[in-house]
DNA sequence: TCGTTGATCAACTTGTCGGTTGATTACCTC
DNA sequence: GAGGTAATCAACCGACAAGTTGATCAACGA
């Protein structure tokens, strides 16, 4: 995945209105007005939180008469996840790496003093 | 995990400066010198950019003297990791379950058909 | 064909973000 | 105590993002 790929996938998540937005579309595909039902906010600013996350990537959308569908791609979140969990494992490695080396210390003091 | 709590994570990772860092801290800790090192911008935005990842949760920081190393967080990743998937999830079931019905429908077909 | 509805476009306001420069704090060393 | 170094604080600037209102486009139904 591109440096600007991420950018725009975080920043899309970055927003509680587009998480909840997927959120709702991890259950089912919706359109603009069934989205927009729950928010308080315009039509025309839900319109765009779902321009940024179809820019970003993490959905698609369809042609049904007037109606423009909004679908959810897994794919696109499993990209995100993979980009987290090279780091978190990487650091937990490393973690698990130093505990080891502490344990070493700690015994042979251990042995030093017996 | 609090949704202002996600909002400050994914925002912290939307930024590659950010999420340069982050990939640094998952080798080995780090100060504020080294971890400014390999950029152009001042060594007062790379002290911002840390700022925004604490704040988020994702690196933690300690005393060493004038230093203040910085350690990443491999839980708040996980939490992140964890929120995604969550949808992921949940989609990849609605599609395997529309997959499904559609398989169903066309075997129904097949049988009208013979 | 005309009114309605789903959705977007355009222009504008407001607030926040990333970056800079300059000054300041805190700690270490001599 | 004096000087040097790690790091932050403060004030400022330009750019961009979220939201609004008003107008427009495109497709459907009677």
């Amino acid at each position: 995945m591109r440096d600007d790929a991420l950018d725009a996938a975080f920043s899309a998540l970055a927003d509680p209105a587009r998480r909840a937005i997927v959120a709702r579309l991890s259950r089912s595909s919706a359109t603009v007005n069934e989205l927009a039902e729950p928010f308080t906010i315009t039509k025309q600013a839900v319109s765009k939180h779902i321009q940024v996350l179809e820019q970003a990537g993490l959905i698609t959308r369809t042609r049904d008469g007037q109606r423009r569908p909004c679908h959810l791609d897994p794919a696109a979140l499993e990209a995100l996840t993979g980009w987290i969990d090279t780091y978190r494992l990487e650091a937990e490695r490393q973690y698990r790496r130093l505990d080891g080396v502490l344990a070493t210390l700690k015994d042979q003091h251990s042995k030093d003093q017996s």
